[in-house]
RNA sequence: GGCUCGGUAGUUCAGCUGGUUAGAACGCUAGCCUGUCACGCUAGAGGUCGUGGGUUCGAUCCCCAUCCGAGUCGCCA
């Protein structure tokens, strides 16, 4: 039977009892972490988030709490009356309350427990599906705890930058408008209207702006946002931004000056960093053409090379006819690999680099034993000499082509030279590295859809001097956007927007768009531009990312309280889940029958 | 939608070429123990080998299907 607490107060957090505390009569509340019966001695370990401490039953203890002492499990809750005393010479060196221990007069069970499916111990390797069922007694385990307050405390730090900065929170809804463009939204069917849906937010890009053309001048939010796309190690349905827009800006820099001081801010106060200047910039197009990727990782080398004059008149087929079809060759160095590499790591290394649309991926490896090259009797001694003096290889590298188009060839090396990295521990893993990817292509064009698409979204301004560009070669437009990349990470992205209603309309009309469809979807926000707009600009983190960077996670569901696993579902609510028909009635909804016959 | 990997005791795992009673560690239960802190010692309980089908004299093991989970490609303006 529980007991009540009948008016005790703690008298502070487990982890928090020191030396000075000796002498003074406290009260400790707590799960049990451990408890070790040494029969008529007896210790607990009481747990709270701060930490641990321990508290000892001896022949000093009252009988009846003794007694009650040793019924105690693993996690039940407990409050604890007694004195802080030294531990003499049983020191604890392992834990800050180490030095003393508390001897208990009373014990109250606030709640017993049953045994947990799993130990909460961050030494305990437990299955992931296992800990997300049971994610109330996970969140226990202190490496997690430590998460959820450095998470609250990054919130908490872009708060208070926030608003020194001058910006107001303002909530944005939640219950929006389905715009199809981009990522699929999450649908809310409406009672009041029936057949209708309202969209979870994808971000809160419009509403963002509309406050702009409300004269709030400085906005920010920490949003959640919803997006119903495939998960990934690094993405949940829901998510969650720090998101801030900004008026009377019109230089990407204005903004990312912000933004920059805010991550300056969230690792010096988390991790002690100090800065010196400005984080780099990159144009896209490097980032591109050296690594492969629009959130390149600067953590190491192993940078991506063109090679298409020497292939050109190569006496390798692929390479030749390569670019004489206007596709490219490229090619990284992974310096001092040959002899780790055999032939069936090379072997997976193909099919790696397959999955990103490359056919092949041919090999010069420098061996002790000499030369070894997929391609060699294709190869005069003349053409291998250039390579070997372009790539600058040594004895001991290995170097990877790639012969495709641009965009694949860049991605597949990209990619190549991340997995290189990463299996032979390239780089430097307590190293952060920031750096600012500016220069964006405003369009791409999109075979899929048979038109041009934005690359960040159809409100991004173009930079001013490509403007003319528009009319003649959309695909040459810069767009004033920038993404802040940590650690090969995309953690966060913005631009200056577009404050001009006739430039809006005109990129509306370049992705294709009527006068009608423009109307239907955007007609309000384009309508808003007609009463006055300041120039705008802004920038959104993702909250999710900057917690895993800050505290080393490679997993996004370990910085979220209660996760959803890779098919969006939540292991311990069951959601999603069928409603009653009469839900549905009521929303005069029809689940199709084929639904249940699959 | 594609590819790869995994599912054996409460947990984490081992389990040989398909062959007697499926093991270990931790956890759990009981007993002993006054300085433990990964307490120790003794004893014990605990298994639909994810599920269904097939091959076989015989399946945890091989095959097929299916469910659950992980990573990834596509997807994520």
């Amino acid at each position: 039977m529980a007991e009540l607490l009948n008016g005790l107060k703690r008298t502070k957090m487990c982890g928090e009892f020191r030396s000075c505390d000796i002498g003074k009569e406290v009260v400790v509340m707590g799960f049990i972490g451990k408890y070790r019966n040494l029969g008529n001695l007896l210790f607990i370990d009481v747990r709270d988030r701060s930490g641990i401490v321990q508290v000892s039953f001896d022949e000093t203890t009252p009988k009846d709490i003794f007694e009650k002492a040793e019924r105690l499990r693993n996690e039940f809750v407990v409050a604890c009356v007694g004195v802080v005393r030294s531990r003499g010479g049983n020191v604890n060196k392992n834990i800050p309350t180490g030095e003393i221990e508390i001897i208990a007069s009373d014990l109250r069970i606030l709640s017993e427990a049953e045994v947990a499916p799993f130990i909460v111990n961050d030494d305990a390797n437990v299955g992931e599906q296992l800990r997300l069922k049971y994610r109330y007694i996970d969140l226990r385990r202190p490496s997690l705890q430590k998460i959820m307050a450095v998470r609250s405390k990054i919130s908490h730090i872009a708060r208070n930058y926030l608003d020194e900065h001058g910006f107001l929170e303002v909530e944005t809804p939640y219950l929006g408008k389905s715009s199809p463009e981009g990522a699929r939204d999450y649908l809310v069917p409406s009672r009041i209207h029936k057949g209708e849906f309202y969209a979870l937010p994808q971000s809160p890009q419009l509403f963002k702006q509309l406050l702009m053309i409300s004269g709030t001048d400085r906005y920010y939010q920490i949003a959640k946002c919803f997006r119903d796309e495939d998960l990934r190690a690094n993405r949940q349905p829901e998510f969650s931004q720090i998101d801030f827009e900004m008026s009377y800006v019109e230089d990407p820099e204005d903004v990312m000056e912000i933004a920059e001081g805010l991550i300056k801010e969230i690792f010096g106060e988390c991790l002690g960093m100090t800065f010196d200047g400005k984080f780099r910039r990159m144009p896209y197009a490097t980032a591109m053409s050296r690594y492969g990727s629009d959130k390149p990782d600067t953590r190491f080398g192993l940078e991506i090379e063109d090679i298409c004059d020497i292939a050109k008149d190569s006496g390798f087929p692929v390479f030749k006819d390569a670019v004489s079809n206007g596709l490219v060759v490229k090619a990284i160095n992974a310096k001092g690999l040959a002899e780790s590499l055999s032939r069936k790591d090379i072997d997976k290394l193909v099919a790696f680099v397959k999955d990103y649309g490359v056919k092949g991926l041919p090999y010069i490896a420098i061996k002790e034993s000499g030369v070894a090259s997929s391609f060699m009797k294709f190869m005069s001694e003349d053409e291998l000499n250039a390579i070997i003096e372009r790539m600058g290889a040594e004895k001991g590298d290995i170097l990877f082509f790639a012969a495709d188009s641009y965009y694949t060839a860049c991605t597949s090396l990209g990619a190549l030279r991340l997995h290189l990295a990463n299996t032979f521990d390239l780089y430097d893993r307590s190293k952060y590295d920031f750096l600012w990817v500016v220069d964006f292509p405003l369009l791409e064009y999109s075979e899929e859809e048979k038109r041009y698409v934005a690359v960040h979204h159809p409100f991004t301004s173009a930079k001013s001097e490509d403007i003319p560009l528009l009319d003649s070669d959309p695909l040459k437009v810069r767009a004033n956007a920038y993404d802040l990349v940590i650690n090969g990470e995309e953690s966060g992205g913005g631009s200056i927007r577009i404050h001009d209603v006739k430039m809006q309309k005109k990129m509306f009309n370049l992705l294709g768009m009527s006068e009608e469809d423009i109307k239907l979807r955007f007609g309000f926000f384009v309508d808003a531009f007609r009463y006055g707009a300041p120039p705008h600009g802004g920038l959104a983190f993702g909250l999710d990312r900057l917690v895993m960077l800050v505290t080393g996670t490679d997993n996004i569901k370990d910085v979220i309280a209660f996760p959803k696993v890779q098919n969006a579902s939540c292991l311990m609510t069951d959601a999603p889940s069928v409603v009653e028909d009469k839900q549905l009635d009521e929303l005069s909804l029809i689940i199709d029958k084929c639904i249940d016959e699959q």
